[in-house]
RNA sequence: GGCGAGGUAGCUCAGUCGGUUAGAGCGUCGGAUUCAUAACCCGGAGGUCCCGAGUUCAAUUCUCGGUCUCGCUACCA
């Protein structure tokens, strides 16, 4: 199965500049994507590790607009954040590149013309909005109406956020344009469309029976199951004035899709690596004994199993990812990691936080990635795995070698008297952990490979123990001699084995045993340190984190979490409405009679009222918190003269008032007392 | 609703191409020890392998059904 390649080409998944990086995307990606990439290097072999800021597509043009700024200024603030704190932390990119270089826009225009000339596209023309003071079509975001379905003034094109519901901007009643305030037009509009159902066939060859057995279940099953409902054409161009210009006369205020350009972002990184080191770009890309691997999340496998390769493959002389180990979630003390209700660690802070401790980060994360499901990021995890396994094992090990030699021989290396049993043993284990390792790391298993480093320093600190240096030396001081050396030999091993996992520790330890740069050769090599050679001082690794810290973390993540209750409490009541538009409402009590739920949905309840007025038919979305069976005869508030509209091909006539509560929670509006159905609420 | 992934010790996870007492780390309890950052080393306790049915001499592992978690997708007050 190993085939040889001559170099490999690691993309990590390109952040959105629209906000720093937290712990979720170094446990999916870049963290696992960085001791690949180190671990190739130490092998020797030729890498290029690709990193870089996306920053293009509506998200950052709405934050900007929000700032009252240009893009760009949103943009180059996320992007020399993140870039600074990729660096601090250590992951080591060969390039970190960003979307909005011109060399991207290029490549990315290139690209796109290339399939244009080769027909690779289809145009469709539909009808948008169109703000016609500023000339320009409207984004879904940028228009504003009324709710066809609760009737709220400021819902958005895709979503109303009063009632949550998604909409497409040719439902809102009353459209108006976000940007001028003028009430747009619809007008014709032209865009290209990457024909995905047209690389069905070969994509079933390639993935489905191609990478059966090396490609994850999550990843695999998620492709297949894509491909197996059927593949649609997809519009690789939009109206917006914010990314790459399409490059063709009649496509003003166009550009390429953000899902088009992104992933060409990982070409045009390679470019920009090019022209800063002057090797060339193209066998990176292009060379069939390259071997391509995407890091990313479980959210981005489509793009990257499907899209990517797709346009890969229309273009021709690309090649393709030999596989994309993308990884589940990682949550935050049992909740779901969120920028916008800033549940998160975030790495700035983490590095000011604590100084000098990025390994203890990388080693948690690791040792708890997500792999196969998703996990959770506890800070008392943080604090146990720190103190009882990189401190307790792997720290105490080196201290307690280290120490030792000190004591006994003044920091100089002695040499092995006599290899007697248990030392001989003991080093052709250890010889045993580079292959072991490198199993793992080949197969993308980094829990399991850092966990195999642990029982390499567990091994030492058996070995230490059952010796007993510390009584031997009374009476033999030429076998304390051999004992040291091991457990020097192990530290040695320690300090090669460790680089790509925990690079600063890895460095630190080199430093303290006097090597010089080893590479993964010299893993399981047993004579690593000389005899006589002299120890620099040895310092501690890793530092006891104590209670405090961590409750100061988690003081910081429930301060947070009641400021997000208090916001939504405080939710800004809407605009000021007059006496007699409230009026326009008529909200009468009423029963429930029937309630079916609409079949094929999760929410959907078909509901029967009695109004007072009439009996009427209602579909209200309540099905996930009441059972059609519990709720006949419940009293209800019900809007009776909101416009009828058909959902699910059910005419709903009305609408039953909800409170909803901060988890989104719904609960009936009813009359405490014994009303007739048909009274009217005022 | 459709699809995908997952549900194994207190916690985080391995594993079983079906087969004697289901594993690891951490935690916990006990012992030993003092070179070491109350760390190391040895040992013990702890599991209806989500639930139910089926196939089988035998199922945690296969099949079907159900349930819970997460994601994609549809639908949506």
């Amino acid at each position: 199965m190993p085939e040889k390649f001559k170099r490999y080409t690691l993309t990590s998944a390109l952040p959105y500049a629209n906000g720093p990086i937290h712990i979720g995307h170094l446990a999916g990606v870049y963290v696992p994507a960085d001791i690949y990439a180190r671990y190739l290097r130490m092998k020797g072999e030729d890498v290029l590790f690709i990193g870089g800021s996306d920053e293009h597509g509506v998200p950052i043009t709405i934050k900007a607009r929000a700032e009252g700024v240009s893009p760009q200024v949103i943009v180059d603030r996320y992007h020399e954040q993140i870039k600074k704190s990729f660096e601090d932390f250590g992951i080591s990119f060969d390039v970190y590149a960003r979307t909005s270089a011109p060399v991207h826009h290029k490549t990315a225009s290139d690209f796109f013309l290339k399939l244009y000339g080769e027909n690779k596209f289809i145009e469709k023309t539909n009808q948008q909005y169109y703000d016609e003071k500023e000339h320009q079509f409207l984004a879904d975001r940028y228009i504003t109406g009324t709710c066809p379905h609760c009737g709220y003034e400021k819902a958005y094109g895709d979503q109303c956020e009063n009632c949550g519901t998604s909409l497409s901007p040719l439902e809102l009643i009353n459209p108006k344009s976000a940007l001028s305030g003028n009430v747009p037009v619809l007008k014709e509009t032209k865009h290209w469309y990457l024909p995905l159902d047209q690389y069905e066939e070969w994509l079933e060859e390639w993935i489905i029976k191609g990478h059966k057995n090396d490609w994850k279940a999550n990843v695999y099953g998620q492709v297949k199951s894509w491909i197996d409902h059927g593949l649609k054409p997809r519009a690789v161009t939009r109206d917006l004035n914010w990314g790459v210009q399409v490059p063709l006369k009649d496509a003003e205020g166009k550009v390429l899709y953000v899902w088009f350009d992104a992933p060409i972002g990982y070409i045009s990184a390679a470019k920009e690596w090019s022209e800063k080191t002057g090797k060339d770009w193209k066998p990176y890309w292009k060379d069939e004994e390259t071997k391509l691997i995407h890091f990313i999340g479980k959210d981005n496998i489509v793009f990257h199993c499907i899209i990517f390769p797709a346009m890969l493959k229309a273009e021709g002389s690309f090649v393709l990812p030999d596989n994309v180990p993308a990884n589940e979630f990682l949550n935050l003390e049992n909740d779901k990691i969120s920028t916008s209700r800033n549940w998160a660690v975030w790495l700035h802070e983490y590095l000011n936080d604590f100084p000098g401790k990025q390994d203890v980060l990388r080693y948690v994360l690791t040792a708890n990635a997500p792999e196969t499901k998703d996990n959770d990021f506890t800070w008392k995890d943080f604090q146990a795995r720190n103190n009882n396994e990189l401190l307790a094992i792997f720290g105490n090990f080196v201290n307690r070698t280290l120490v030792l030699t000190q004591k006994y021989f003044d920091g100089v290396v002695p040499a092995v008297t006599e290899l007697d049993k248990e030392a001989k043993t003991t080093l052709e284990e250890v010889k045993l952990f580079p292959g072991k390792i490198a199993q793992s790391l080949d197969r993308y298993r980094f829990r399991e490979a850092l966990s195999e480093l642990m029982n390499l320093a567990r091994l030492g600190n058996k070995y230490l123990t059952d010796m007993e240096p510390w009584r031997v030396i009374k009476t033999d001081e030429d076998k304390v001699k051999t004992i040291l050396n091991v457990s020097l030999q192990i530290a040695a091993n320690l300090a090669v084995l460790s680089e790509p996992f925990l690079p600063f520790t890895a460095t630190k330890l080199q430093k303290m045993l006097g090597m010089e740069q080893p590479t993964w050769t010299d893993a399981g090599n047993t004579e690593l340190i000389k005899p006589g050679s002299i120890l620099n001082k040895p310092e501690l690794l890793f530092d006891r984190i104590e209670d405090k810290e961590v409750e100061a973390q988690v003081q910081r993540l429930l301060d947070t979490k009641k400021e997000n209750e208090l916001a939504i409490s405080s939710k800004l009541a809407k605009e000021e409405i007059t006496f007699d538009e409230f009026m326009k409402t008529d909200i009468r009590t009423g029963t429930i009679l029937e309630a079916k739920k609409v079949p094929k949905t999760k929410k959907l309840l078909k509901l029967k009222i009695d109004t007072g007025i009439d009996q009427r038919t209602v579909v209200s979305g309540i099905a996930e918190y009441y059972e059609p069976e519990k709720i006949i005869g419940q009293k209800v508030c019900i809007l009776v003269n909101l416009a009828p509209r058909k959902l699910r091909g059910i005419e709903s006539q009305g609408m039953i008032l909800m409170a909803e509560d901060a988890d989104g929670k719904l609960c009936f509006v009813s009359p405490t007392e014994d009303v007739s159905d048909g009274s009217e609420v005022k």
